[in-house]
DNA sequence: GCCAGCGGCTAATGATGATTAGCCATCACA
DNA sequence: TGTGATGGCTAATCATCATTAGCCGCTGGC
């Protein structure tokens, strides 16, 4: 309904000069990511994906080797990306607050942005073959860590005060994750806004004193 | 490894006098719902379900109907008990913080205790046919809704200091809802342990000012 | 005007899997 | 001892799909 997507940077090791071949091979994986994240990967079809994009099921494997490809590709790149995303946005902060503040807005931005992607990375592990699947979790591990490593060095500064560190990290994280399931485009808020109260709804939570809330009401 | 689980009241209208026959259906419940949980609904097939239960899989339909069904029951029987333990937590109490603290406790114990059904109950809603999923779907509307109101009717007496109850309510939600996913009996901490934590983490997040947390560093 | 190969199509192929049919042992009980 | 229900089993049935085979038109370079 609302959802250009520039998914994927082209990699075009040859350099061709036309767009065509990756804007097919493009516009299927964005069919089949809104497919699994509508039906799920086991009740999407090939034939579904096809129709989305104008051709057969069969004529899809002139453009991508298998559905688990599809899939694989979806979560693999999705992890990576919000990896990325997360890394870029705590860089350039030394104040742990600011740090969280800004891990948790990208976090949030992130799952409302690409809801989609990461609706379907969280519901469809399970049917991830391996390697991949072990690939994924690995990835989410680190970043679930990175998390609370976070949380961790606020509370040796004394900034952050909590009971657990694992608790905070999680519950900040599934709120986010949460996020994904119901943000739309063009609601009451939008990702950036969303991104903002949700970072001050984390802060507050590792934070015992009242935290500096801009007291405006809108 | 370790879920004795009670489900199920036995509704035996004439009254039977084993129990064989209730513990039958019982125990291919429990066998589906844990399968459901670990490999999805849609690859776990009846074959499967009568191995957990030391059966062929046509001999299940001598006791269920389909395997929806099996679906159905545990997803509508998922939803009444949730809305049910929230309803009766917060029964008790007058002061809104109370109510959302044993609103919140109720909620994070049941997704501990009740891990396996919330996880499929929120992962398998797309495969719920028809009446059914939309009954789902409007009860755990009436669920959500209850916690907002109780965030604004904290707002409204100016116990609660937020910029929107509807993501205070949805926040608090999922984090409890992440519970399910990670959570096993015997670890860091119990499901009343954790309900504590999640409350006074909710707290924090509706309130501005500092709430009464215990100072104890254990 | 030819030809390779890209990208579509239809028709297999081969699994897999829910559900049904129909058979049979057991058992409570008259 | 007979009998009907109960609950299991195997062997269909009938769909649904992913994937493969094999066909063919178009197009771009020659």
């Amino acid at each position: 309904m609302a959802a250009p997507d520039p998914y994927e940077r082209p990699h075009r090791p040859g350099g061709a000069d036309a767009d065509t071949p990756d804007d097919r091979r493009g516009a299927i994986r964005l069919a089949a990511l809104r497919l699994f994240a509508g039906q799920g990967y086991r009740a999407t079809t090939m034939a579904d994906i096809g129709a989305a994009v104008g051709m057969r099921g069969p004529s899809l494997y002139k453009h991508v080797a298998s559905k688990q490809e599809l899939l694989a590709e979806i979560m693999i790149s999705t992890m990576e990306r919000l990896i990325e995303a997360s890394q870029e946005a705590t860089a350039g902060a030394d104040d742990v607050r600011e740090q969280l503040r800004r891990a948790v807005e990208a976090h949030v931005r992130y799952h409302a942005r690409y809801g989609l992607e990461a609706f379907v990375g969280n519901r469809e592990i399970g049917n991830l073959e391996q390697p991949n699947r072990d690939r994924v979790l690995r990835r989410r591990g680190e970043y679930e860590r990175g998390f609370r490593r976070l949380i961790e060095r606020g509370l040796a500064k004394g900034v952050f005060d909590v009971r657990s560190a694992r608790l905070a990290s999680y519950s900040i994280l599934d709120m986010g994750i949460g996020v994904a399931a119901w943000f739309r485009e063009g609601g009451e808020f939008s990702a950036d806004q969303l991104a903002y109260q949700y970072g001050d709804l984390a802060l507050r939570m590792v934070t015992a004193t009242a935290p500096a809330s801009r007291p405006s009401s809108g």
